[in-house]
DNA sequence: ATAGGGTTAG
């Protein structure tokens, strides 16, 4: 690189003399300023921009002129030395610099950066004068270190006192709303902009892409990113992850193409928010794509990276790649552990998270959080461990002081349902200091399934419809456990009671990607290309279980149809359909991803532990709850899910 | 002098 020439070029060398108060204008510069200058631009100076030298003995011989101020102040904002701002606040009020927005301004963000955003915003208050920089200053403070009510406040108050915002202002404030899910006023502020000369401004643009996504609102983030007309690397980003946050992880990753065809370089933020896209939507193949993407890019050695790709191996069924990336990781943060052990944890390897868990405990550098409790406790039910979640239960709270939140109750409920405890899960639920959601009562109808607790598993549905009346799948569960225990009228009534308030079945559809596609299945679904070979491998593989001894259980079907057409129904559900064209398109051995939309049925559970054993295959099914692998006629789940 | 994007659960 051609340093003098940069040195020359360097914006922030142009910009310092132009952008002088024009009350310093005709200020004679003392020597010492361009000593200042000429050692910072010293040829042995790796780059121009850097900070001024922390000494700044050879600025005595003018002890009170503004460029040395300015500059010893830019040396204390730059180490973060509060004492020594503190110090030259104090001989500012004397030399009678005190009222100057530019001196005040490096002054407030010390204050902040430090934590005294009180202390900032006194020194804010008393200036007599207050522009438009000192107000963003202040903004950014409270944006960054909360309580971000105020950012807004300071917003609202800049407009009153006169002050016109400007294009570092909305951005801010944007960011504030975002944190605070404050779409009312992001729509205002959004509204506003529209009048002002900033509506085009990128830096604007991104932050209402940014707001509306945190806000939920991933349609007006794509209205908004659609009208800008240069898109840089980082609006590609933000809305991207827009998509991610908002669960729709496929189209995350098409904007992701989208944006290398537009000719914009992905950034590593590009890689982290697809990443972590690719793993909800369980894209394995695509994962390792952008994994090997990120490798060439040079990515390869950062943590945030790592993190993500650990998350996304995990979710693809790959836990001994993931656990391998997680030891690469040079600093674990808590992120890292925790998306570890939760994918520990929804694999059913219990063992493993526990583990874990008291690795990171005993190594004591980070401290576990809600989230790490979510992943143990989510742990121990799918391993059925009722003393260990009980005592983890009492560990959050009495040592680690984490107030449970209603998804810790739902995985005590969950554990104890499983373990057909449903006294205590019960009095849980009624002790409560929250109402419960239908999280729990989903959690407490699931082992009223398991266990067929008819009463306690009717109360649960009536208080889930209740809760969800729009959601079909309750009064499916409703009349099917009507319908296991015999009482056929009770099951028709509840799902007269379905169609009168005009609710259908969410659709089942499974998926399975493929040399970089993903290939969808509808139950009965004939529509694939391989259709035929499709339905032909499903009736080989069924000849050779009935020669096992298989029995197609009907029960989930519930229409009223002969059996045969039962049968058929049953036959080709969608994850059969995409395990089949799975089986067909691969060589032997390869370990089979399949995503659903909803939870496995008992008969698809008993055809698969079949299918993993006839065809020599591990099959991972990750069904709305959780994973079920298949191996050798044996599923992780033990049969309880 | 100041500004926008990224990972964990649900």
């Amino acid at each position: 690189m051609p340093l003098l020439g940069r040195q020359r070029m360097s914006p922030s060398v142009l910009s310092k003399s132009r952008n002088a108060p024009s009350h310093r204008r005709g200020l004679r510069r003392p020597l010492s300023s361009f000593l200042c200058r000429a050692t910072a631009l010293a040829p042995t100076t790796p780059i121009a921009v850097s900070p001024p030298p922390r000494s700044n003995s050879h600025l005595a011989s003018s002890p009170h002129s503004y460029y040395h101020y300015t500059s010893i102040l830019q040396s204390c904002v730059a180490a973060g030395s509060l004492r020594a701002g503190r110090q030259l606040h104090g001989r500012l009020l004397v030399s009678g610099l005190g009222s100057d927005t530019v001196l005040a301004t490096k002054l407030v963000d010390l204050y902040a950066a430090r934590g005294h955003v009180g202390q900032a915003r006194r020194l804010f208050d008393g200036m007599p004068k207050r522009n438009v920089f000192l107000w963003n200053v202040l903004i950014r403070a409270y944006a960054r270190e909360g309580p971000r009510e105020t950012a807004v406040q300071l917003y609202h108050g800049m407009v009153e006192h006169g002050v016109e915002p400007d294009n570092f202002t909305y951005p801010l404030v944007l960011k504030a709303c975002a944190a605070l899910l404050d779409l009312k006023t992001g729509r205002e502020v959004h509204e506003c902009v529209l009048g002002t000369r900033w509506g085009e401004d990128v830096f604007v643009r991104a932050g209402l892409v940014d707001m509306y996504a945190k806000c939920g609102c991933v349609d007006d983030a794509r209205a908004v990113f659609d009208g800008i007309a240069v898109r840089d690397a980082v609006v590609w980003n933000s809305m991207i992850a827009a998509y991610g946050q908002n669960g729709q992880p496929m189209e995350a990753l098409s904007l992701c193409r989208d944006m290398a065809t537009n000719g914009v370089w992905p950034t590593i933020a590009t890689l982290v928010s697809t990443i972590s896209a690719a793993a909800d939507a369980a894209a394995l193949p695509r994962g390792r794509e952008l994994h090997g993407f990120g490798w060439r890019r040079g990515f390869w050695q950062q943590d945030k990276l790592k993190t993500s790709l650990v998350d996304m191996y995990a979710k693809s069924g790959w836990v001994q790649v993931a656990r391998v990336l997680f030891e690469q990781l040079m600093k674990r943060e808590l992120v890292s552990w925790n998306a570890m052990i939760c994918g520990y944890g929804m694999h059913g390897h219990a063992d493993e998270a526990l583990e874990l868990f008291n690795k990171m405990r005993a190594e004591a550098q980070v401290t576990p959080d809600n989230i790490t409790f979510v992943g143990v406790l989510s742990a121990c039910n799918h391993g059925g461990m009722v003393k260990e979640a009980k005592y983890l239960f009492g560990l959050m709270v009495d040592v680690y002081s984490i107030k449970p939140t209603v998804q810790h109750f739902t995985c005590l409920v969950d554990v104890l349902g499983h373990a057909g405890r449903f006294e205590e899960a019960y009095d849980l639920i009624k002790g409560m200091s929250m109402e419960p959601d239908s999280g729990i009562w989903g959690a407490l109808l699931n082992g009223c399934k398991i266990h067929k607790n008819i009463e306690l598993g009717e109360l649960a549905l009536q208080k889930l419809i209740e809760l969800e009346p729009e959601d079909a799948g309750n009064y499916v569960l409703l009349s099917n456990i009507y319908a296991q225990s015999g009482k056929w009228e009770n099951a028709a009534k509840v799902r007269k009671l379905m169609t009168n308030r005009g609710l259908k079945k969410i659709i089942a559809c499974s998926w399975i990607e493929f040399k970089g596609r993903t290939h969808g299945f509808l139950v009965g679904d004939a529509s694939h290309p391989r259709s035929d070979e499709i339905y032909e491998e499903l009736e080989r593989l069924e000849g050779l279980m009935s020669d096992a001894g298989y029995v197609p259980d009907t029960m989930p079907v519930f229409h009223n149809v002969g059996d045969d057409e039962k049968r058929n129904m049953v036959r080709s559900h969608s994850e059969r359909l995409a395990i089949a064209f799975g089986l067909i398109s691969t060589p032997p051995g390869t370990k089979l991803l399949v995503t659903k939309n909803l939870r496995v049925c008992e008969d698809c559970h008993v055809v698969i532990k079949l299918i993993s054993q006839i065809a020599q295959r591990e099959i991972i099914i990750r069904d709305v709850n959780r994973y079920h692998h298949f191996v050798n006629g044996e599923c992780s789940c033990k049969d309880y899910w």
